[in-house]
DNA sequence: TTTATTATTTGACCTAAGTCAAATGTATAG
DNA sequence: CTATACATTTGACTTAGGTCAAATAATAAA
């Protein structure tokens, strides 16, 4: 576990009752089935979703070719990440890969939660930060590693996602064309 | 201007008094000389570097060779992200291009400031989040654009940009060599 | 099962961008 | 003003990865 994972996780063991109360009640659990859209483009993301079980991705289209840019696994957070911020139209769909349990929690709820429960911000803040440490790691790895590389680390990090996940998917999180990743799979 | 970032502006323009002198409190004003080292490799990134006029550059070595991850101007601000987030060594070098004035803020003194003025810690997490939605970017653009398209949109967003740094800088912030990006700039 | 349908592999060829090397241009220090 | 260092351009060649097309696998549906 890396350590913005750790002190968030710290964080959350160390909340108050009434906090870890009040985002109880603003969270319903749901499930979707495999290949059910979670969320659609143009659609406003009015609602984060904690994923409990199963495999998600996040993809948006480009001249019609669908771009995988997050794939979801257990204790992930799915969400369009701008579109929930600013509340506007989503550039991105998020899809179910397998039948998969959510929690779900409302973006205005949680908005109103964090006014009367000051630690909810805080929390906001460091899931955040975590993200943008993790949009900063995969930056560095498109910026200095080639096709195979960055193959090697999805691998070590997720070693069960070839297991679940079509081809197409992996290769276009990785940036790279199906035939590639085939070829890098098939060396070695 | 984007929306993150006139939420941020408007955020700022209704703070109250209070908030405010308080943050002015806690920054100081600062200048480096072209060239200078603002941060360097493995020490912990102990300010926030908002960039009053001039350039800076955020780079780390990858097998010796540096590679620039943030070109800072005005109005920018400059930090090692995880380097201050956690409180732990810097991977990244922030290096003054010409020479620069900053406002430097303390990370100790706004995590204590943030305790007293809630605000801050909103004015923090939506920071966070604009840099989130830069990174997300970035990452579209290394993830669907060639280099030709990827050096056009640098020109959009900074025509100034060639004025002022040499080219090294901008090909491997642009994820390309030098020789590329002489090449993309003699052709049109 | 048998047949569709969808995934994956493999081959042949092409292109964007990298590398190495040399030439030219532009600053900056004496 | 000249020399030295640094920046940029240009050329020749290589390579990672893309594209298109066809051949197998593997699933799911009948």
């Amino acid at each position: 576990m890396n350590a913005q994972l750790y002190k968030i996780n710290d964080f959350i063991t160390r909340l108050d009752t009434e906090t870890l109360t009040a985002l109880k009640a603003i969270s319903v659990e749901k499930k979707f089935k495999k290949g059910d859209f979670i969320l659609r483009q143009d659609e406003i993301c009015r609602k984060s979703y904690w994923i409990e079980s199963g495999v998600a991705r996040k993809y948006y289209l480009n001249d019609g070719k669908e771009i995988t840019t997050e794939i979801y696994f257990d204790n992930d957070i799915a969400i369009s990440f701008d579109s929930y911020c600013l509340q506007k139209p989503s550039r991105e769909f998020v899809q179910a890969l397998t039948d998969i349990t959510v929690s779900q929690t409302d973006f205005i709820a949680f908005q109103t939660a964090k006014l009367k429960f000051p630690k909810l911000e805080t929390l906001d803040l460091m899931m955040t930060e975590y993200y943008a440490m993790w949009l900063e790691d995969r930056l560095f790895q498109f910026h200095t590693m080639d096709a195979t590389k960055r193959y090697q680390i999805l691998l070590e990090n997720h070693p069960h996602i070839i297991q679940n996940i079509p081809l197409t998917f992996i290769a276009s999180y990785l940036g790279i064309s199906l035939e590639t990743l085939s070829r890098i799979r098939a060396k070695k």
